[in-house]
Formats: C-alpha cells, sequence, structure tokens
DNA sequence: AAAAAAGCCAACCGCAGGCTG
DNA sequence: CCAGCCTGCGGTTGGCTTTTT
C-alpha cells in the first residue's frame, strides 16, 4: 500500500508565504499552540499543507530563532560539527541555538564551504586539500560520496569518526582517531577550548521572544511588555518575574533587533508599540514556564 | 543600460523512523 | 507484529537579487 501524501494536495497554495498566511499561523500557534501539524491548516483557515505550515513556523516564523548571518564563533561551531558529523544539519543545528538547520544547511553550501576551500581545506573531509584532491575529477567523486549518507561510504577514517560521533553523541568526550583531528584541535583551540557538550541547547523554557524585551522590573519598560503582549494575543496567564538583561553580547540567548523587527512587520496592521532602542538593544527575553495551553513556547519577558 | 551569470535562500520533495491502535 | 499516521531530516529546486560583462 502506498503513502499517504502529507495532505490533499488539490487546491492548496505553494509557494512563498504572504504576510497574510504568516499572521494566521503565528495567531494559531499562539493561541493553539502546535498541535498536529496535518489538522493545523483547516483550523487555522490556511490553504496550505501541515508540512509547509511546520516548516514556515520552524524555519522562519518561530520567535527564537536568530535571523541574520552567523558568527564567526557560529561559523566555527558549524565547521566543527560538521567535521564530526557530516551533513547531519538537525544535530549541528541543535547545538546553536535559534539556528535552523536548513539555515545552518545554506550557509554552508554558499559561504563556509567556499571559505573552506580558500583556505585550502577539504570542505568535505576537513583535510587539506593538497592531500585528499590529486586530480579534480576524483575531487568530485569523493563529493559525490561523502554527500551521500555515510551508509554506503567505505569504512573510512572519516566515516568512522561519523559512526563514533553517532554512537557517542551522548558522550561526545571521546578522543576521535581520525587524521581531520589536527584540523579539528586547532579549530577547538580556536574557540578557546570548545567541547560540543558544553554547548548549551536551548530546552523550551529557553525560547527567546523576539517580543517586547521590558522586564516588569527594569525601567519604564513593563508597561509596553503588557501592550505588546495584547498585541500578540497572547493567553493571559502569569508572567515569571525573574527577570534577565544581557550585556549585550550574542551568546545565545536571542538576536534581538532582526526578531523584533520581523514580527513588527507582521504585526504590522495593528497599533505598534512605541520601543526604546537602547532597552531594545540589550534585552533578553527568557520563557521558563510551559505553556498554559500545553505548548512548548512560554513567552516570558526577561 | 541591458543582458547574462552567479549567488542566495525559502520552500518543496521524498524517505526514514517513531508512535499508536 | 503490522499497518497507518505523523513528524523530522537531508537533498534539491525555483525564483528573486546582486554582480559582472
Amino acid at each position: 500500500m502506498g503513502r499517504q501524501p502529507c495532505c490533499d494536495k488539490v487546491g492548496l497554495k505553494k509557494g512563498p508565504w504572504s504576510a497574510e498566511e504568516d499572521q494566521k499561523l503565528i495567531n494559531f500557534i499562539l493561541t493553539n499552540g502546535q498541535c498536529c501539524w496535518r489538522a493545523l491548516p483547516k483550523l487555522a483557515g490556511l490553504l496550505r499543507c501541515g508540512k509547509s505550515c511546520r516548516l514556515r513556523w520552524t524555519n522562519y516564523l518561530r520567535p527564537d530563532l536568530k535571523r541574520g548571518l552567523l558568527s564567526e564563533d557560529e561559523e566555527k561551531m558549524v565547521i566543527d560539527l560538521h567535521a564530526q558529523l557530516g551533513n547531519r544539519w538537525s544535530k549541528i543545528a541543535s547545538h546553536l541555538p535559534g539556528r535552523t538547520d536548513n539555515e545552518i544547511k545554506n550557509h554552508w553550501n554558499t559561504h563556509i564551504k567556499k571559505k573552506l576551500k580558500k583556505m585550502g581545506i577539504d570542505p568535505l573531509t576537513h583535510m587539506p586539500l593538497s592531500i585528499t584532491t590529486s586530480e579534480p575529477q576524483q575531487e568530485q567523486e569523493q563529493e559525490q560520496k561523502i554527500d551521500k549518507s555515510p551508509k554506503e561510504l567505505p569504512e573510512t577514517s572519516l566515516q568512522s569518526t561519523i559512526t563514533e560521533a553517532k554512537e557517542e553523541e551522548k558522550s561526545m568526550t571521546s578522543a576521535i582517531l581520525d587524521p581531520t583531528m589536527d584540523t579539528m584541535m586547532l579549530m577547538m583551540d580556536d574557540i578557546d577550548g570548545f567541547c560540543t557538550d558544553e554547548v548549551p541547547l536551548i530546552e523550551p523554557h529557553e525560547i527567546l521572544v523576539p517580543g517586547t524585551n521590558h522586564a516588569p522590573s527594569s525601567t519604564s519598560s513593563s508597561c509596553n511588555s503588557s501592550k505588546l503582549l495584547e498585541e500578540l494575543q497572547l493567553p493571559d496567564f502569569d508572567w515569571p518575574t525573574d527577570c534577565y538583561t544581557s550585556n549585550g553580547n550574542n551568546d545565545g540567548l536571542g538576536l534581538w533587533d532582526d526578531d523584533f523587527n520581523h514580527w513588527e512587520d507582521l504585526l504590522g496592521d495593528r497599533p505598534k508599540v512605541a520601543v526604546d532602542d537602547d532597552l531594545l538593544s540589550s534585552a533578553h527575553f527568557q520563557c521558563p514556564t510551559k505553556m498554559p495551553f500545553e505548548q512548548e513556547y512560554s513567552w516570558t519577558f526577561t
């Protein structure tokens, strides 16, 4: 028996999302949370398949996403993780809060590959190009091989690394028995003893919200917070009071301006809230509680 | 200034695997 | 154990934008 399509494709819209569709999706998820994606489009009044909705949400609308180019540190992490995990973009993305697998994949293909090649490093093997590519044809063949699933590869040292990484994902502390070790160690040094175990994984309670950043306790911003809460039509519940203000570093607790702007665009047909730019650039959110509507996202301004 | 080429990224597609009845 | 449903993943594509000729 053939597999059912993810949804009835007849009459469904494809292609770029309109602002109106985004709005509907956001409103629905904020109100009801992420229920089953298959049913969501109908419930939300969207002529899209559930898969498309999920993708749009996870890759673009999710409020904890960082926007904009990856920072140098993030790039280093991607390179390092790619050396260990291969093209397992979702795994790599899980180590970079606020970044999606799609984003990292695109960035890898459009930026990092080129950079590494320029530096004389084979982006596939993470080894010096002079060693890995004696002939262009070989390079191509190698590229094709490695781009495929690791299962199809001969048991090369790289693959054994990947296999190890799979097996020891939980404890990625093991020494990696791989000729790329030198390169990786250099990278590790570059990022000051970075260890993937130490990368903070974002938890549901840590998801950041690009809404108003103003902590109730921090100056006059509290009224903006509550206003924006109304704007976002968030469910009514208690907001934790433990607040946190960043020092403005990009420390994984969320980029601010772009996110806010994007959401403001989406909410553009509603009255806007005046926001102090200085506060904007220096504030973060945290959401330490479960949503009252049983969802992963709970918006808390910290 | 116009056309062509290259770059970029959002979105789609199909498969794999987990879950449930 | 099995079939069907659902979600997640990685590869690929299409189209818009930017750069080059």
